[in-house]
DNA sequence: GTGAAAGCGCTAACAG
DNA sequence: CTGTTAGCGCTTTCAC
């Protein structure tokens, strides 16, 4: 038989308050989870007896029973990037204000052990899971499939995501800032970009649009991940010899963006007559900057309500739909840098 | 008799596992958690067929029978703030690889329902809690103790913590930084705080200190949690017309400080020489800027490596003791805006 | 080293 | 509207 308690935690059960209140066990349970069919009158006696025991139920028992976790987990790679913790911010709002809790995994750059993560994540049994990144390996695909449950992958796109996709086309983004530049006249270039995937496929973006138009790309050296203020500087501080007409900067990040300008700054180089700056991220950092910089704006609060909302609308009961694999907007806000 | 299942969703489980290897469960369960008392010859077996099967442990359900979930739970106000994205990131890592998944709540800043979240939190029967903070009202202090965990609080100090404490004293950073401006001969003051409670801790040790040494306080102002650099800048245009000999400023947040020597110097006003700043939590933002400023650093990582052992020795069996309250350190790292 | 039996605390389904 | 019954999938304990 089951040994003693390791220790004497709450030992209030839901049949100790049914006893104290001189009702059935299930009368508690629905007095706490359908409390409209309960009499009024039953509800406030059991509720009493609640307050008094200082009950509080027993999830993993509930969890067990009923199959369902009321719970959601939730991978990022970090939180130190103000997108993500944003994006983290508002799922987790949405999800709590529904019902659920969130479990979040920081997953680090570099995808070491997503599988251990994911699969130690599903023995806790969510009863759904957001993603970041859309590129996985089939292993993870596969075990992420036989979950069963809603998955919405968020802040990649990709032609075959495995439920949902709340994502972004960052080839696309960097393209964009490319086509920026060249309609400015300016036909020197330079990216400053990450290591990770996202990063580089913004640059690669960026760098493909504006040599077909044939600009020149002067550097685009790749920094480590996640991005630093000061690899912006060290950047620009290594570009800098290198310009002589007016050079288009984009940077995947905003932090690198600030280094960048900062840098030049010092270095006597005019932002934005010879130098043109745009950033990744719409950080508080630019907007406040002196001057300004001009930058690549994706919500991520939107992302995080949104992916939310998909999770949701799947777990009140609703099927798949073509609807829930979105591309969300991303828009250049264009300031004095440019 | 309980329903069919939701759905079909992973419906492998240790039996089947056990089937499929000719064994008993608790074979399968003993190759899981205590490989050591399984024989070599069996327990591979037993791996081939976890493998084979896809089977992934239900932990609700070992959970709910072992009473150990190998949970904790950690209430955070923000992970905005880079310092609590730190100390999360380095709590979270260590809990990990000693065999802990980390639940991340965020509070907000403002407390309300606190008390309904740390409730949802124990229905998961968490092996162990951070919470941020150190002042908690009755009934919240009450249901922590009666939760039966051990408990760690980060961030703050109290002369009576429910349980473990790796705190940070507030009112002292800011006193040293009132000893540290009047060493330098400064004798007009201000300081910028955020609403929170411990910027507030922090800017009344501040005010105190150089008030009591003789020094005049011109304004004090209180700003919105959290903090951000608009705000710095705002208060710093406010301050601007009151300045009239060298005055130290104390930022409760590097946030702050940033914005308003930004500000500063848009309007003129020379960083050291009439503006000396200081601010709080040793930001990148601020080592980087031009000039970099000084600030107080606290290590976030430390604050999180720590709390995660403090949790973990308990975990381990080991008893309370009188070192498990720690304060954390801080230091004013001096750079040119003062 | 391995197995069998008995629950952990709760909820689904059905009965009244 | 309320109660009864039978497990959810695992681990504890004890026996071999």
């Amino acid at each position: 038989m089951p040994g003693p308690a390791r220790d004497t935690r709450s030992s209030v059960k839901l049949s100790d308050v049914a006893a104290a209140a001189g009702v059935a066990p299930m009368t508690v349970s629905r007095v706490i989870n359908t409390p409209d069919r309960v009499s009024p009158h039953t509800a406030a006696r059991v509720r009493a007896a609640i307050e008094k025991l200082g009950y509080v139920p027993n999830m993993v028992a509930g969890g067990l029973s009923s199959r369902r976790s009321r719970m959601v987990a939730a991978i990022v790679p970090t939180i130190a990037h103000p997108m993500f913790a944003e994006m983290v911010q508002h799922f987790t709002d949405t999800m709590r204000g529904a019902g659920y809790q969130v479990m979040l995994s920081l997953s680090g750059y570099g995808d070491f052990g997503e599988l251990d993560l994911v699969r130690g994540l599903l023995a806790r049994r969510p009863d759904a899971m957001l993603v970041t990144g859309a590129d996985h390996a089939a292993p993870l695909r596969q075990m992420l499939t036989e979950a069963g449950i809603p998955v919405v992958e968020i802040w990649d796109v990709s032609p075959q995501p495995v439920d949902m996709l709340v994502g972004l086309d960052h080839v696309q983004a960097g393209a964009a800032v490319g086509a920026f530049f060249l309609a400015k006249g300016i036909r020197e270039f330079a990216a400053f970009a990450a290591s990770d995937a996202r990063a580089q496929a913004r640059r690669r973006g960026f760098t493909d649009a504006v040599r077909q138009a044939g600009g020149t790309v002067l550097a685009d050296p790749v920094l480590p991940a996640p991005s630093t203020i000061t690899a912006g500087r060290q950047a620009m501080g290594a570009l800098a010899a290198a310009l002589t007409c007016r050079t288009g900067l984009f940077c995947s990040s905003d932090m690198l963006a600030f280094g960048a300008i900062t840098e030049a700054r010092m270095r006597g180089i005019d932002v934005p007559s010879q130098l043109s700056v745009c950033g990744f991220g719409n950080f508080e950092l630019g907007a406040t900057n002196e001057p300004p910089f001009t930058t690549v704006s994706v919500e991520g609060a939107e992302i995080g309500r949104t992916a939310a909302g998909f999770l949701l609308r799947r777990l009140s009961g609703a099927p798949a739909r073509d609807d829930d694999r979105v591309h969300v907007p991303f828009r250049i806000v264009e300031r004095a840098s440019t």
